[in-house]
DNA sequence: TTGTTATACCTCGTTTATCTATGCATAGTA
DNA sequence: TACTATGCATAGATAAACGAGGTATAACAA
């Protein structure tokens, strides 16, 4: 099933932070991680997420490191930062309230 | 707690068919309605839900008609048509893909 | 009666997250 | 040698919702 892109508006920043909690990773990496984990119906693209990247270490919220691959081959990795945990706690939560007001409203009690 | 706006877009109009299935409302009246059952989670605002419903009458999802309260006051009623209960199923479904992607994602397995 | 608040509808311009499209470069493979 | 996958990047387009403003009536208090 293919949904409404925009619904995905606002969580973006809630899975990248998700996956880099549990692991480093660099950003070719993670779009594979969320489509995959996703069951593919998220399809998230390079242009939607290097810029949240560059954004988020700008926000304090991520740090980065450029390490080479087996292969030679340059990657950036990213890790969370202790800001970037709290803003994690913090959106899991709003995630739930969103959750919770949507299947309250469209009558889906939980 | 006041929730990051962009997570609700792409929700609105499921709210909007939800409500509209249980019962035929004014404008004004949804707006309470939404905002009411999700304990103020969300706050439509008029700038947000009268484009909308326009644009709903417009794609055949949603049939309008005039009536006066008992104080002779104007309102203008909105009820679904058929089409909008497909969209609403529809948008149900679609829901219930898009939580289940993200919970998968976030690891928080219903 | 005059001012204020709640009800009820409407529109226009702004914001902003994400996507599309495109670019560059390297590694692996057919 | 050409193509595909990997890996990073940016610029412009898109579109949903909001903010701010408007009009008008009803109810109520001063």
């Amino acid at each position: 099933m293919t949904i409404n892109k925009e619904l995905t508006k606002g969580s973006t920043a809630l899975l990248i932070l998700s996956v880099l909690s549990e692991q480093e990773m660099y950003g070719y990496q993670m779009i594979g991680e969320i489509n995959r984990r996703s069951d593919n119906v998220f399809k998230m693209k390079e242009g939607t997420l290097y810029p949240i990247l560059h954004a988020m270490v700008n926000d304090g919220l991520l740090e980065s490191y450029d390490a080479k691959s087996e292969t030679g081959r340059d990657r950036k990795y990213y890790r969370i930062t202790a800001a970037g945990s709290l803003q994690l706690k913090a959106r899991r939560e709003e995630w739930q309230v969103f959750t919770g007001a949507v299947n309250r409203v469209i009558g889906e009690e939980m």
